[in-house]
RNA sequence: AGGCGCGUAGCUCAGCUGGUUAGAGCACUACCUUGACAUGGUAGGGGUCGUUGGUUCGAGUCCAAUCGCGCCUACCA
């Protein structure tokens, strides 16, 4: 690297395409001449021969005689090596050792000695003719050019796309030049990283990560750890006056190695990811053996991105098994990288990077501006960007805290390799936050300074309502659990998401506030302690999540529930107890919620106003173990003005529902013909499914060869529609009686 | 050139070892100031799962081919 002055190792250079030019150069011979092509003119100083293929028929002969390298008097040989291409260009390569890796082993072969024409600032050095000595390497290009020209040497100049080799850390275009360098032998450290995985010690999180992995160490390169720079751990080589180098832990041992002679230490320095690489132990005081390195080696788990695997994931690997025979850790969970909303990757020229905090706090548009261009100089850049800025957030950005910047995240969190971030994920995030927090606020309000049944002695009595949500808990709580051990944060939240939101405020909490009227102090006190009980639990479980909303929370549930303690964070992690998953309130609170669904749906198809109590006519009891909490419940959640159990419906064209073998009348006088078209829409959906489950069913192949389980339950889904829609029909027909 | 990943609702994404009527959030429609919450409630609309072929009783899911997008690694002067 030109401008650090540096060695970089292959990992550091990004190649990218781009335009550029092409030459071609003639190289004059004594009765012939040859066309070579170059990218790089002014390297043609330290040219040492011109290559061709030993089979191409045009240049056979030539091989063995010189050409007359211009600009500098020398003679080069013309070689033949099997590297060169005759299809492409001339077939002609010219053959630079000292600045071409590809060169370099070519002369290699040829036991020709490499010319090195560069300085490490990329300044032409002393093997250079004269009168280019000292140019930097691009002005050195121009006049090399011009002067070739001069002499009627230069046969074309064309525009070429060229891959060009940039520094990671300057973006400068690097130079591949001789000097001595330190390398690692990368090989025999690679083996054992690599069965490491093999063995699923070392595993990724997702798993077709590790096929990057392998693919790297299987074709590793040696490593060049020395670098030119003042910072860094310097490298353990001492050199004596006949440059004798002697390696050691430290100076004296060098010493003594050198039998007393004075020595000279090596400045260069570790490439900071060597010494990045000795993190996993040096850090628990190795070479020391010690009790941190024996509890915490391996750790459990790496959290990165992918960009760093072949950086940082594996040398650290590679280093840990060899000097400790020991792994750094067990799981590497490889992030997606987050770009915007279009798919973009994030970058500050564009100016569609987020800032965290601005999601977090909020900004308005003209300070998003303000922040988004600062400091970028180049004119176009600052118009993108501001259009950008205009387009995409007219209004700045709202402030959705902390809790829910990390719920957003760790909802996004599945298994793929990028992520378009998207602000209305994040929004809806907040409001999850929110609804916690209003959740709670009507807890408290039904139950600070009451009896949440915390005395044991005193009667508790728990209606299937209260058993079912705490079995929801427990299956929830496994939900998580097998999240964390997936590493699928996604499928965590989104549990939580839905248990807070969708059972326990949607169903729970409505419940609840019936119980909470009994006249039976035994129910209400039950209820309060399942109130308190499951949200301490929630909070507890969506802790690691939103940390803040739920400590908050927390201060004023815990002791609600028993709690002790100062804080939420060290309470311990909910685990789910099996034992109290109660599949009979499960089924009978499924009765409830189909009865509860289906009546607010007659009501809304049937356009009834929302506020009017109706009666509603079911031709049996609920099928549960308490219908009369059941249909206390549906009296309420549906917000009926009673609900009768009769044989018979009411002979009218109100709107009926059917829920297993029950009917439900929504009683109200109704337009026929609405409910007519809404009746007429529900036949024929019936219909096709019952096609649908009779072509199944009629194909022998299928019931045949189908498990039996599968095949019943395809029965009972039939019987089922053509029940339903036999009483579909019944009603249709009623209506068109009534006309 | 080799390798990896992705294409599912308008948008951002789930969908495990193939099996009920493909889901979520946001957006959309209608109605609702109901004593936790309008950052809310209730009910809806919206998808031939990139395309084609195959395996199978059955394919978003498995196989092959193909199109499109993205990334990584290595490169020809």
């Amino acid at each position: 690297d030109p401008v650090l002055g540096t060695a970089v190792s292959d990992l550091e250079v990004d190649t990218e395409e781009e335009d550029g030019r092409i030459w071609e150069l003639r190289y004059p011979g004594d009765g012939f001449s040859l066309v070579v092509a170059t990218t790089r003119p002014e390297t043609m100083l330290g040219d040492v021969a011109v290559a061709v293929h030993p089979e191409d028929a045009r240049y056979k002969a030539l091989v063995g005689k010189q050409v007359e390298l211009p600009l500098t008097g020398r003679k080069i040989p013309v070689i033949a090596d099997d590297y060169v291409d005759p299809q492409f260009g001339t077939g002609c390569v010219k053959i630079t050792p000292g600045h071409d890796f590809n060169d370099y082993q070519v002369g290699r072969r040829h036991g020709l000695e490499p010319i090195s024409i560069l300085r490490l600032d990329a300044h032409l050095n002393d093997n250079a003719p004269e009168k280019y000595r000292g140019l930097e390497r691009f002005e050195a290009r121009k006049r090399v050019l011009a002067d070739l020209q001069a002499q009627g040497l230069l046969v074309s100049e064309k525009p070429y796309k060229l891959r060009v080799p940039r520094s990671g850390r300057t973006g400068v275009i690097v130079e591949p030049m001789l000097t001595d360098q330190w390398f690692v032998k990368m090989e025999t450290l690679a083996k054992p990283a690599l069965e490491a995985a093999a063995k699923r010690e070392l595993k990724f999180y997702p798993e077709h990560w590790t096929t990057t992995y392998n693919q790297w160490l299987e074709n590793i390169q040696d490593w060049c750890i020395s670098r030119q720079l003042w910072w860094g751990h310097q490298i353990p080589a001492w050199y004596d006056d006949a440059g004798n180098v002697y390696v050691a832990r430290d100076e004296a041992a060098a010493r003594s190695k050198a039998g007393g002679k004075t020595l000279r230490r090596d400045p260069d320095v570790l490439d900071t990811w060597f010494s990045s690489a000795l993190v996993p132990f040096s850090s628990l005081g190795w070479p020391d053996k010690t009790r941190d390195q024996e509890v915490f080696l391996p750790s459990s788990v790496l959290v990165t991105g992918f960009d760093i695997i072949f950086f940082w994931v594996a040398r650290m690997v590679m280093m840990s098994l060899h000097f400790t025979g020991r792994l750094p850790f067990r799981d590497v969970y490889i992030n997606a990288i987050v770009r915007d909303a279009e798919g973009e990757k994030m970058s500050k020229s564009k100016g569609n990077t987020l800032d965290p905090l601005d999601l977090i706090d909020g900004i308005s548009y003209a300070d998003l501006l303000k922040k988004s261009t600062v400091g970028l100089l180049r004119a176009d850049h600052k118009k993108k960007v501001e259009s950008y800025v205009k387009a995409h957030f007219p209004e700045g950005i709202p402030a959705f805290g902390t809790d829910a910047l990390r719920f957003t995240f760790a909802s996004l969190a599945s298994f793929s390799r990028t992520l378009n971030f998207d602000l209305s994920r994040c929004e809806g995030y907040r409001n999850f936050c929110n609804k916690l927090w209003n959740a709670t606020r009507f807890v408290l309000m039904n139950t600070e300074g009451k009896d949440c049944g915390q005395d044991e002695t005193k009667p508790v009595k728990l209606s299937f309502i209260d058993r079912w949500i705490v079995s929801q808990l427990q299956r929830v709580e496994a939900e998580v659990a097998q999240g964390f051990a997936e590493y699928r944060f996604d499928n965590l939240a989104g549990a939580i998401y839905r248990f807070v939101w969708d059972e326990y405020c949607d169903w729970y909490v409505e419940l609840a506030k019936l119980q909470l009227q009994d006249a039976d102090e035994a129910v209400q006190r039950g209820t309060r302690r399942t109130l308190v009980r499951v949200l301490e639990t929630s909070l507890r479980l969506a802790h690691p999540l939103i940390p803040f909303i739920t400590e908050e929370l927390w201060q004023k549930i815990g002791p609600l529930a028993g709690k002790k303690g100062d804080t939420i964070m060290l309470q311990s992690y909910p685990g789910s107890q099996p034992e109290k998953i109660d599949e009979a309130a499960e089924r009978d609170m499924a009765v409830l919620k189909e009865w509860t669904i289906a009546t607010r749906n007659l009501r809304a198809e049937s356009k009834m106003p929302p506020g009017e109590r109706l009666p509603l006519y079911a031709t049996a009891e609920p099928a549960v173990g308490e219908a009369s909490l059941v249909k206390n419940a549906i009296k309420a959640l549906a917000r009926l003005e009673e609900l009768k159990v009769v044989g018979q419906l009411p002979d009218s064209p109100a709107p009926v529902a059917v829920v297993g073998n029950v009917r439900l009348m929504l009683y109200k006088e109704v337009d026929p013909a609405l409910e007519r078209d809404r009746l007429q829409k529900e036949s024929a959906r019936l219909s096709g499914e019952i096609g649908k489950a009779k072509t199944q069913l009629g194909n022998a192949s299928f019931v045949e060869r189908a498990p039996a389980k599968v095949v019943e339950q395809m029965r009972e889904r039939l019987a089922g529609f053509e029940a339903t829609l036999a009483k579909v029909n019944s009603q249709l027909e009623k209506l068109t009686r009534s006309r």
